[in-house]
DNA sequence: CTTTTTACTGAACATTGTGTTGATTAACTT
DNA sequence: AAGTTAATCAACACAATGTTCAGTAAAAAG
């Protein structure tokens, strides 16, 4: 069943997101404020009440949005911890992740770069390692979370941060590599460690 | 030569960051005011504008000395690198930061954790991957960082994610390992390799 | 095309926090 | 004990917040 949804109530949403990347590729999301933002976006600022309850909310909403793509994107690879072969020819599902970021990249720029929001890079660290969770559950038919061995836990951390981390870098570096060397480059270097990667000359 | 400072300048500002770090124990950072601070401190709103230029400046300033301190710690361990084999017994350089983070767990636990801060985790990420390009640059003799090739950057951009997000989830488990164990654990991941690291049941 | 619904506008309002200032008091240093 | 300086108190203008309500414009429904 789909909602239709009001053609004006869609534009000043938009538009808001808009002006909202916009001014905060300038200076810092804290400093930007409902003012602010109406004012560049030529909107009178009770409307902005309408929507959201204040600029937390917007940020939250528009977080969780993104959050929620990201998600349906990486739950599909369900277990990432049975190939334990770094590959070169990466399928599909591991790629989709950096092209998910890449397409996205006005939003993951100001939102996980320098002056951007608190807990993102919390989050997404967060949902991927849930993932590993529940991948390693499914393997092992762990029936609770809590009685994965600690270590075991520290490991996923360790890699869902590295994954977060690596996209960060990423982004850092203006999207040089492709999405596809994303997936190489994380999977070598996760499943051989740094003592045994190598790098060619490239 | 030691500056003297003056008994009371030190009273109120160690008295601000104790306060600050009690309330942010409760509500995210960002919703913390200067007002707040200095009523439940005790002290005249005024008397903050004396010390800092405003809230922001303020946890600047508490921030800066942190990862001073723990930079003093880190570019002590030159070549992180050398060392290819992952370690049983952890030299005291390893395990040092690890012991600073637990020593001053309180600041940690609201700067690095949920409603925290929004560069501290990216600022510890870049101190460490310095550290690596230093030691990389040193071992090569490489003059200007540039020159490094993208996927070896890439790899300590990794590493050194990988490390602060192993602390953060260390802190968000209350510290339930040793900074020893810590110092192994790390080494024994990143040089080994998801698909080659085997924890023995516990 | 007309009616009805509803999103946006404009302006006002009280409230809260900010950053600064100047005179006074209290505490520390020498 | 005298001199210096940090903290206090109260007041100030200022800016952003969140809410309200009557009026207008644009969409959806018939």
């Amino acid at each position: 069943m789909i909602e239709k949804i009001d053609r004006r109530i869609l534009r000043t949403r938009t538009l808001l997101r808009e002006v909202l990347l916009d001014l905060a590729s300038e200076k810092p999301l804290k400093n930007i404020t409902v003012k602010e933002l109406t004012d560049t976006a030529g909107l009178n600022r009770g409307t902005f009440y309408l929507h959201y309850q204040g600029i937390q909310d917007f940020y939250e909403q528009f977080k969780n949005e993104i959050l929620e793509q990201f998600h349906r994107i990486i739950k599909k690879l369900g277990h990432k911890l049975g190939n334990r072969e770094p590959f070169k020819d990466p399928p599909a599902g591991y790629v989709r992740p950096f092209e998910f970021v890449f397409e996205q990249k006005r939003f993951f720029k100001v939102f996980l770069g320098p002056g951007g929001d608190t807990d993102l890079s919390r989050q997404l660290t967060e949902l991927i390692n849930q993932q590993f969770i529940n991948a390693y559950r499914a393997e092992y038919r762990q029936t609770n979370a809590a009685d994965i061995p600690a270590k075991q836990q520290y490991l996923f951390a360790y890699l869902a941060s590295a994954y977060v981390g690596t996209i960060q870098f990423w982004i850092q570096r203006e999207f040089d590599l492709s999405p596809i060397d994303m997936a190489i480059l994380f999977s070598q270097i996760s499943r051989l460690g740094s003592a045994h990667v190598h790098f060619p000359f490239n």
